[in-house]
DNA sequence: CGGTGATTTGACAATATTCAAATTCGGTGG
DNA sequence: CCACCGAATTTGAATATTGTCAAATCACCG
């Protein structure tokens, strides 16, 4: 028999974001067999070029996935919290065309491609669940395409921290309207394609219009209703089954 | 018995690109059941916020993916060529958060989800291949994202232009380093968040370096190799089985 | 306290946008 | 076959947004 595993609580927290679970499924990704592993900040948990075979479950942490250009600059792809499968798609991709790297140390538990072609294979909704996963991953994507193509500084700030917000929430890592956003301005500034120092006026304007509020590296959202508005936020492409209170 | 329709040789070639098929998949989606339609240019084929039970096979023309902002601005997400599945996302994420358009006349086959999931339930491994397609999408969002967010007009343009090469000669709509691109430059720049001015004069420098040319509606190539070092083209994240002549 | 990294500020430059007008292209009908 | 029409491309000038560089201040951690 193998042994429940406690670092599936936050993975389990994430799919019943997205879909309901059966005790069955519950009590089968409990069994997962995990390596698990921790990762010093600005360490890459897999890079560009790599060929996975296995996939990396965040426990605790913040990661992302990025690309360097050619000139050198970095454009971070998406930002990753507990629960999160980060690489899922090397299922299916086996060389990677990008980098996963923790932004803060982070607790790992790596799951054998094998492992859970085997569940998959024994759950097939869950099969499905997962698909639905990189399917959502992909709707980020594609929002975040519009966010940096189309949007201007201060939309786009605004957009990310409203998408950042409901994700957390979904996981439950959110009190009171504030969370933890343990990065820095350069590191937001990867993800929006803009310069560190534009983040930065445009981070103070938001605060100056009486919207978010920052306690160290705590968020406090202050206007949730202004900060979707001037997001031009609406959750829908997160397409998480329990749509309360966004 | 069902009919064999020629519409899905399109289809069967792009998979192809992507994976190997057996005899008997390739048997079993020349038997899809096939719903035709046309479409005029500039006309929606799926609209943000529809509920999907089929999803769109592109046979013919030049179908885009996009959004559109609060403040009225396009962002197209994606454009998709024959053989396409253009919302195979569709089946796991029923309710449409973007738009999907032809931008030239199209010619569509709607395949049923039901009929999609009875196909993926005979043939498992054609499932997985419809995943590694949504997941290539996924791959190509991304680089979308570093390429609307780090890269200078000049390299992005590059970069786009590189990238429907690979994927039209993947399907062999390539001749000689030329294809049709029957799309505005308007249309470009809403792919490229840029200006369609902008769009204009990057275009003109592209053709001053002696990269490419355009003959009406098609483009020519002419200096392939200088295209892909202006565009940092690498074309991994395609993910492509046959990789002969990137 | 001291030192390192993060944030903030200011001045200036570069890139891209907007607006408006001119030109070219492609198709259509006389 | 040519004239004409609307759409697409091209051009120019002025403007806006964001980036770069460099220095100053702040904040956290040992």
């Amino acid at each position: 028999m193998e042994a429940i595993h406690p670092q599936t609580i936050a993975l389990i927290r994430k799919l019943e974001s997205i879909a309901h679970l059966t005790p069955e499924e519950t009590a089968a990704l409990q069994r997962l067999p995990l390596h698990l592993k921790t990762v010093a900040a600005d360490q890459d948990i897999v890079s560009e070029g790599d060929t996975a075979s296995e996939c990396c479950l965040i426990v605790a942490g913040f990661a992302c996935r990025y690309n360097i250009t050619a000139a050198g600059k970095r454009q971070i792809l998406s930002f990753h919290i507990s629960g999160d499968i980060a690489d899922l798609q090397s299922l299916h991709l086996t060389v990677m065309d990008h980098s996963l790297g923790a932004l803060i140390p982070c607790k790992l538990a790596f799951i054998q491609h094998d492992d859970l072609r085997a569940l998959m294979r024994a759950h097939p909704r869950l099969g499905d669940l997962f698909w639905r996963d990189t399917l959502i991953d992909a709707a980020v994507f594609r929002q975040w395409v519009v966010n940096v193509g189309r949007r201007p500084a201060l939309t786009r700030m605004a957009h990310l921290l409203c998408e950042l917000l409901v994700r957390l929430r979904a996981v439950e890592l959110v009190e009171d309207h504030a969370f933890d956003l343990p990065v820095t301005q350069a590191d937001l500034a990867d993800a929006m394609g803009l310069s560190n120092v534009h983040v930065n006026r445009v981070s103070q304007e938001l605060r100056k219009l009486g919207l978010i509020a920052f306690q160290g590296k705590t968020l406090r959202v202050l206007d949730w209703e202004g900060l979707k508005t001037t997001g031009e936020f609406d959750p829908t492409y997160l397409h998480l089954a329990k749509k309360d209170a966004l």
